[in-house]
DNA sequence: CATGAATGAGGCTTCATTCAT
DNA sequence: AATGAATGAAGCCTCATTCAT
C-alpha cells in the first residue's frame, strides 16, 4: 500500500472518530456535516472527497465500530476458560463499546428509519454477527449444563438490551465507575443464565 | 368547564395520538408536522392554535403516556399480593406500553437532544416517577424477603433496558405472541431479583 | 372551483412564466431557484408551496407553452383553405412562438440531459403532438397534390428545424421585422414541400 | 519545436477530444472536469497543466472542430465543379460534423450563456466565417444563375438550421443510414435555393 | 508533470414557524 | 378556529478551481 492510500485511510478514520463523537453530543439528526467538518478543522466539502455522503459515513462508523467489537468478543470464545467467565468478560467489553461509542455502537435505534435500503443490509448483517457471539458463548455453556436457558434467543436479547440501556442515563461524573458497573451488571446478569 | 373547552381539549389529545402515530411510524425527526396536521385532515397552521411549536406535541406526547402508564402501574402497587406478582403485572403493562407506544413512551433517547431546558426537567421528573414505582416494589420485595438484591438502582435499570429494547426488534408478524413475550421476560427478569 | 384555487393557479402561471422569461435570459442551468423567485419578489421556499420541485416547474413550462401552442396550430388545421395557406399560418405561428418563448418552446435540446425518466415521456408525447399536426398538413397536401413530397417526416424536421434555428440569432434590436420574417421563411419553406 | 511541446500539444488534443465525447453523452452542463479527466486515465488537476478552465477546453473544442471543419469546405469551394454541386458536398459534410461532433459543432445554443466576453468574439468570429464559406458558394450560384435567391443571408440560415436540428433527434440505431439523410436531407433544401 | 487533497461558493430542498384573513 | 401562503434558516451536496508536494 503506498503512503498516499495509507494517509487517506487514516483521514478515513479520523472523520469516522469525529463523526461518532459528534453524534455522541448531538445525536444522529443534530450531527451535520459542518459539525463533523468543523471538529477536525476541515470545511464540509472536503468530507466528500472522503464519503459520498452522509448516510456513508455513519454506516462505516457502525462498521468499524461493530467489526472491532465481534473481533474483541470472539477472542473470548476461544478462550481457555468457563463459559461463564466467557461471558463475564464479553459483558465487561460491551459496556465499554456501549458506554464508549454511544451512539454509534448498537443503539441506532431503528436503523431503517436512517439507512437506506442497501446500508441497511450489511448494517443488519454485522449486528446479527455481533449477536451470535452472545449466542454462541450461551449455547456453549447450555452444553456444559453452566447455563440453564430454555430461550436463548431471548436471553440474548435480554442481557443486550440492558446493557445498551446504560447508554440512556451514564454520565461520566456520577457515581459508580465504569469498572463497578461492569461488576454489578455481569454479577445480576448472570443470574439470567443460571 | 365550557363545552369550547372541552372540544379543545378533546381535539388536542387528538393531535397527541396522531403525532405519537406517526412517531411510531417514521421517527421524531421524520415526522413532520405537516404529517401530524395531515393524519388528521388538518392544516399545519392549525396545531398552532393548540400547541405552541413540535417540541410541546413531542412534550405533551410524553406527559400524556407516562401518566397513563403511572397510573396503571400504582394499581398494581396497592393490590393485595405479593411482591413477585405485583413485578410481574409490572413488567406485563411496561411491555405493553413500550410495544404498542414505541417512540413515544420512554425511547426518546437522550432526551437532551431533542427537549430544551424548560421542557427538560418535567420530563424527567416524569420518568424518575416512572421509575420510582419499580423502586417501590422493588423496594418492597428486598423489606419482605422476596427479593435478593444489593444495588436496587441498577436492578431496576437492568429490569428496564431489557424491557426497553424489545422496541428495537419487535415486529408484530414474527414469532412469539405478546402474551408469550411477557411471560418469557418476566420469568427470567424475576431471576435478577430473585 | 373556489376563489382561492383560482388564485393559487395564477400564481402557478406566475411562476411559470417568470422561469420562463429567466430561462430566455440565462438558460436553463442558469436559471436558479433564486433567479426565479426573485423576479416575482417572492422567496425560494415559497416556489415549493407550488411546485414539487425545479424540475417540475420546467416540466410545467413546457406543457403550458407547448398545448397552447398546439391547439393555435388545430384551429388552423381544420379552417376551409388550401393547405398551401394553412401551412403558411402554421409556419407565422411557430416563429412567433420560437421568437416569444424561446428556452422554452421546443428547444431544450436533449430533453434527456434535463428531465428524468417520469417526466420525459409527456414530454416527448407532446413534442410529437405538436410535429404531427405539421405532420398532418403536409399529409392532406400531398393528398391534394398541391404537395409534391417523398419524406414527408424529413421535411417536417426540415421545417421545424429551419425555424428553430430562429431563436439562435434573432434579436429584437437588428435588421427585419417579425412579420418581414415569417414572409420570407414562409415563402423559401413552401419551396421546400411544392 | 521541441519534443515536450509536440507531447504536450497531443495531450492538449486527446483532452479535447475527451470532452467532445463526455459532452456529447451529457451535455455541457453535465459533463464535469472530472468526467473529462477520467476518460484519459488523468487526475482533474491535470487538466489544469493544459488549459487555463473549463472555458477554456470548450473554447477549444469549438475552435478545432470549426477550423477544420471551414478548411474541408473550403476544399469544395475551389473544385471545379457546379455550384449546385459543392453546396450539395458542403450539406454532406455539414451533416458529417453535425452528428459526429454534436455538442461541439455549433449547437452550444446561446453561446453567451457558456462564454465569458473574451472568448465570446472569437467563438463568433469562427462561426461567421464557417458561415461565410455558405455564403460564399450561395452568392457565386445566384451569380452564375444557378440560383435563384432574394435573401442569401436567411437561406444560409434555413439551410443550417435545418441541418443542425438533425442533432436533436438522430440516433444512431434507428431508420436512414447517415448517407441516406445526406441525400434527403440535400435534396430538399436545394430546392430552397432553385 | 501530475496527483491528492482541500476550498468555497452556490444550488436545491425541507420544514418549523408566522400571520393576515 | 382554521387556512392558505409565505418566510428564512439550515442542511446536503456538487464542482470548478487551487496548490503544496
Amino acid at each position: 500500500m503506498k503512503l498516499s492510500e495509507k494517509k487517506a485511510l487514516k483521514k478515513k478514520e479520523e472523520i469516522i472518530l469525529s463523526a461518532v463523537k459528534i453524534m455522541n453530543r448531538k445525536g444522529y439528526h443534530g450531527a451535520t456535516m459542518e459539525d463533523i467538518a468543523a471538529e477536525l478543522l476541515m470545511t464540509k466539502g472536503a468530507l466528500y472527497y472522503y464519503f459520498r455522503n452522509k448516510e456513508d459515513i455513519i454506516f462505516k462508523c457502525h462498521e468499524l465500530v461493530l467489526t472491532r467489537a465481534i473481533e474483541e468478543l470472539e477472542t473470548y470464545l476461544y478462550e481457555d476458560s468457563t463459559n461463564e467467565e466467557k461471558l463475564r468478560k464479553m459483558i465487561y467489553t460491551h459496556i465499554d463499546y456501549a458506554i464508549g461509542e454511544k451512539e454509534t455502537f448498537n443503539m441506532i435505534s431503528k436503523p431503517d428509519h436512517t439507512f437506506s435500503k442497501e446500508q441497511l443490509k450489511p448494517i443488519l448483517s454485522k449486528r446479527i454477527a455481533y449477536a451470535s457471539v452472545f449466542d454462541r458463548v450461551i449455547q456453549q455453556g447450555i452444553e456444559s449444563k453452566e447455563f440453564t436457558v430454555d430461550e436463548p434467543k431471548f436471553v440474548r436479547m435480554i442481557l443486550l438490551g440492558a446493557m445498551n440501556w446504560i447508554q440512556q442515563w451514564y454520565n461520566a461524573e456520577g457515581g459508580k465507575s465504569i469498572e463497578e458497573l461492569q461488576k454489578i451488571y455481569a454479577d445480576y446478569l448472570l443470574k439470567v443464565v443460571k
